[in-house]
DNA sequence: ACCTGAACACCGTTCAAGT
DNA sequence: ACCTGAACACCGTTCAAGT
């Protein structure tokens, strides 16, 4: 903060800056809202500039997944416990970061992402799986699963569902003739609310592991 | 085909007409090639003729996934056997859709979609569930799982990854630092070659029916 | 009543020009 | 060397005008 660099240098860009920015703009208005123009707005230079440092948007993104995922990287304590609890704790860890940053989320989702950052929970899922004693092959399937449920949820089950998101569920369920629709009438309440809670996450994940578990053991 | 309808109807168009023909085109190639004006001119009309029909382009695309939705009804069996075989039964139902209308996951991921057409996958889940002895909470949590594992794959695993996606991954992960990513390096045959493949995806089907059966009893 | 071209406020990106 | 305005080919949509 007060270190001693040059004052020269507070205006000036570099591919990182550019990255932070963009980033920032994603997670904070969505992947819609971070356009080239905005972008070099927010930072004070000509829209074209931002060209001297990416080739073009797609390269930038690329960028804004690795700064996302760097972020993820820190603090976290090491796995500890079975493969279950090993699992349970990379996953939930992987989610903090999906919610900090759902931008990620977005561009995942447009296209696959094969950065060395983001593939380190790749790498760690089937690390634990093949330890505990799944071949290769069933690993692949097993991390397939507990990446899709992650991702999935964040994709599927927005997390800042708003008071009026949720009344527009609730009123759409409300909307169906019940005679047609009784489990779902019977449920709406939990059906508008529940939608992207932590408590309906975690559900689902011990479930997942519990099916993991009838094919691994104790 | 050869029934006596007026000539005269051909160039006419009506809300269902212009529904199927965009559903036709986002299936055929992607949602970001849907736009009003490649829609209007593929039905031979001015762009603004189609503001005729839907108010905005929202209103049109809940009309495509009614029109997507209605689609997947038709033909199927009814659902027989015991919860699970009936789980997996809809599960797979559903799946075929999404294959067959790739758009629906795309408008899944961008909005929550409410259309009672869409809400039927719902309703039978949750009546399965309810009826295996599942109380509404529960039931509530366990129907999110499903159908976050059932889109969330359709979204994030491509089911049409061309021979270049699949040498893209092949050539990622073979450059990953074995040391930094034994377990990814062991494993990237697998994981390149089967990131959307049907096996996979009914693997984590089974996992997750099978960590239900661990709550429900057979 | 039904249809639509022009126009506006947005995109990403190329190109040629500024310093 | 570094930066950038104008321009091009796209968006969704409003508005005023055509038949």
């Amino acid at each position: 903060m007060s270190a001693p660099v040059s004052q020269r240098t507070r205006g000036r860009l570099s591919r990182e800056r550019v990255a932070t920015a963009a980033l920032e703009l994603a997670d904070a208005d969505g992947l819609e809202a971070l356009s080239m123009r905005t972008l070099a707005d927010r930072l004070g230079v000509g829209t074209m500039t931002l060209y001297g440092y990416y080739r073009n948007k797609d390269e930038l993104l690329d960028a804004v997944v690795d700064a996302a995922m760097e972020d993820g990287e820190g603090g976290a304590p090491p796995l500890e416990g079975d493969w279950r609890e090993q699992l349970r704790g990379l996953v939930l860890k992987a989610r903090r970061n999906l919610l900090q940053h759902p931008s990620l989320v977005e561009l995942r989702v447009r296209r696959p992402v094969l950065r060395p950052e983001a593939l380190r929970f790749s790498e760690t899922a089937l690390g634990i799986l093949r330890g505990a004693g799944l071949d290769v092959r069933e690993a692949t399937a097993a991390f397939r699963l507990l990446f899709t449920y992650t991702f999935g949820f964040a994709a599927l089950s927005p997390a800042e569902s708003t008071e009026e998101d949720r009344r527009a569920a609730l009123a759409a369920l409300a909307a169906l003739p019940p005679n047609e629709y009784p489990a779902l009438t019977e449920a709406r309440e939990e059906a508008s609310m529940a939608m992207g809670g932590e408590e309906v996450f975690e559900y689902g994940l011990e479930r997942i592991l519990d099916g993991l578990e009838v094919r691994l053991g104790r």
